[in-house]
DNA sequence: GTTGTATGAATGAATG
DNA sequence: CATTCATTCATACAAC
């Protein structure tokens, strides 16, 4: 897709000053972050453009973003995540012994959060239900099991020891749909063709 | 069905230098972004195939090219160009208040014209003169003003802070300069490797 | 302040 | 012409 127009890029993210001649990259918050991993690992890898727009006003919430913005994100975590694991399967074969040595690998493994109504830590992950999507080549069953964690960096999560900001998992009731918790605030994010924001408003 | 021909790949793109990089894409030269952009520019969006030769043999004195690059770079030039116009009027109408705010926009809007010996700032367009435009869907007149900035990142001239950008229609004056002649459209472009605005400080 | 790296942005190269 | 993938450039941020 093309999407990486400038479109809705009016005001990024920048610090408050009220001069900001900088035409600074848009660095994603934790919140949007988590929200575009859940949508990612919910099987959605390659939205269609309206639902590029969907997930933006999503994304909204918690900092300006642009349609260009999320296309570049998805554009780029379906590369990487494929390219990862195009290496991981060379260098398997190149060496067996290898297996499991992940560079950077547990970086989430220390939680044990306990906090939130939704339970689980970082838990988005769930089974696509296959259904017929719209477009040609979005829900990709993606397989793979990608790296769930690989986002701890700007995650913002590395040792919440008291508060975690937001968490992530299936709810037991209703298998249709993925909660995402931010401070408290539920949204549910459906695991089918997405169809997001119905709770946030 | 297109003229995508690849006709003339056959050795685009070599490093004549002993160690480089190895690029296995073409990564085309300033000055022949600069043409490429000119000719556009000047209303030959879509050119015909013996146009893309012509136009390929003219960029070929800055470095190797193939008439597949220049084909792909003019098509992908026209769908970028467009869907950038059209998301540009989406988010205008979604919020008429984010007027003139595209992220990277006028990097070089301080248009301090009249200021290099060659004269304008980016005139190397000229009047297309109706030459027999060969076939169906090339010379757009519209055009509708594209984006004339959106060339920064490869151009070199990253923020010229008073100097234009770039000329290419500098006269005789100059030893330094090579002529493009598309459809009657005389367009000159300075020599050597990557000093344009070496004319202009 | 320098370096290393993760990643946003851009674009060449396809394919349909 | 619409979309997508692969590669590269540029930068924000962290570690030193």
């Amino acid at each position: 897709m093309d999407d990486r127009n400038q479109d809705s890029y009016g005001g990024p993210n920048l610090q408050r000053s009220t001069l900001e001649p900088l035409r600074t990259r848009w660095t994603p918050k934790p919140e949007q972050i988590l929200i575009l991993e859940s949508i990612f690992n919910s099987g959605m890898v390659n939205p269609p453009k309206d639902e590029t727009v969907r997930i933006r006003k999503l994304l909204e919430q918690f900092g300006s973003v642009g349609d260009a913005n999320v296309f570049y994100w998805f554009q780029n975590r379906r590369s990487r995540s494929r390219r990862r694991q195009r290496q991981l399967q060379a260098s398997l074969m190149a060496d067996p012994r290898a297996a499991g040595a992940a560079q950077h690998a547990g970086a989430a493994a220390t939680s044990s959060s306990s906090n939130s109504p939704g339970g689980g830590f970082f838990a988005c992950a769930s089974s696509p239900s296959a259904a017929a999507s719209s477009s040609s080549s979005d829900f990709v069953i993606d397989d793979s099991a990608d790296d769930l964690f690989s986002i701890s960096r700007q995650m913002g999560f590395v040792e919440a020891t008291q508060t975690p900001p937001f968490t992530c998992s299936s709810d037991a009731s209703n298998a249709e749909t993925i909660t995402v918790f931010i401070d408290g605030v539920a949204s549910e994010v459906p695991k089918g063709p997405i169809d997001l924001r119905a709770a946030f408003g």
